[in-house]
DNA sequence: GTGCTGAACTAGACAGTGTCAAGTTTTGCG
DNA sequence: CGCAAAACTTGACACTGTCTAGTTCAGCAC
């Protein structure tokens, strides 16, 4: 009754009661998060956000770890998606590759800088749950795979490999998070800096981290 | 009464109604947020350790955020302690001193995750308090002067040399963060690390992130 | 000493929070 | 149709931070 809908049956074959909650209140909680920030995120301002009872959400995700855990896993996966999409426009030579993914690694953590902290910097999400140890250890093997591509030796059997891939997280993670806190823009006046002119600098601080000794 | 002090009067000339309830509730704050960490801290659990009841804490603090805006004040003298007892161990030379500031950095982050937490990744501190603004820019300072001793030219006038403060002090933070949320522990094994070897990590991570064109 | 002013602190109330335990509605299916 | 189960609502509980009013007590004028 309360929604709009012409069709009696759903339009979707999710034969759900109200429609299809779950990811309504996903895109609710991500857009309270985006509003109020983390520490001022309420599971009953969320459901009210969808126009449901405060206890609606717990069918769904159990309780407000189970929500945030799910909202953590769907942003793995949009940071990756982030990646691929400045790596698809960049060229393809490993080391383009590997500062195109870096740059998408901030990208995201500026366009969604609550989710970015949920899925780092907060112990409200269950990293052992399933679905997002999927997706974070996918992210994980992405820079792996990047930095493979890079200095040509595998860092899980090859030690100094895998402390480059620690050298080119730390850098990219870091600087996304100096960034989001506004820590980057008090130093150097980031948020003054023209879009190219910010890449070049990020780009520039991300090559530093693996000396090129092994570019083929 | 509860307090079991022979002599009448306070030791010191703090004419206080109960002690010195500021700085005892200050502790209480540190020990909660240790204990429970960030996201689970009570202002009214830290009054009841306090032993005083829970509106105590607004007389001196006026709310949580004021309290927690002093605790994380505290915690950027501890950083810059923390760095300055590595460099007090470590060779004189520039090169030498940076790294050092650098593990002092990451040392603090370890010893006092949730307080690290307060301080660079939580908005409940008010940055725009004086005393806050005095010792976090006072960190900073010592960073830029690092890296000015490194390089040779002042950070705040030569725009190369502010990007090599960013470089070292996005590789450092990245570093801390990644520890302190186990991260670097689940890639590469951190914990299982000696300290010896685990400083030589660190100290080849964070002397990527300048190249020695400039050393003298 | 007495009185009193103001700081330090207590105690109660309020709206808001997450979670739990009941009910109520609706859907899908035999 | 009938019914079991899923989806959702409602109310309660303990807890949170903050506000307001009251209480205690130290220090000082007289």
């Amino acid at each position: 009754m309360k929604t709009p809908k012409a069709a009696p049956k759903p339009v979707s074959q999710k034969p759900y009661h109200h429609g299809d909650l779950a990811t309504e209140l996903l895109a609710a909680a991500e857009a309270e998060l985006a509003e109020n920030g983390i520490e001022a995120f309420s599971l009953r301002a969320v459901a009210k956000r969808a126009g449901v009872s405060h206890g609606a959400p717990a069918h769904h995700f159990g309780d407000a770890k189970g929500l945030l855990t799910a909202l953590a896993a769907i942003g793995y996966e949009r940071l990756v998606a982030s990646q691929n999409a400045r790596q698809a426009a960049a060229k393809s030579n490993p080391t383009a590759q590997r500062i195109a993914a870096g740059l998408g690694y901030i990208d995201f953590a500026i366009a969604h800088p609550a989710l970015f902290r949920l899925m780092f910097s907060s112990e409200k999400p269950d990293r052992t749950e399933p679905r997002f140890a999927e997706v974070s250890v996918a992210a994980f093997d992405k820079l792996v795979a990047e930095v493979q591509q890079y200095v040509g030796a595998d860092p899980y059997t090859d030690t100094a490999a895998m402390l480059d891939v620690m050298a080119s997280w730390s850098m990219v993670h870091g600087l996304a998070d100096l960034i989001i806190s506004g820590r980057a823009d008090r130093a150097m006046g980031f948020n003054k800096m023209s879009p190219a002119a910010r890449d070049k600098a990020l780009s520039d601080l991300i090559s530093r981290t693996i000396k090129p000794e092994a570019v083929r």
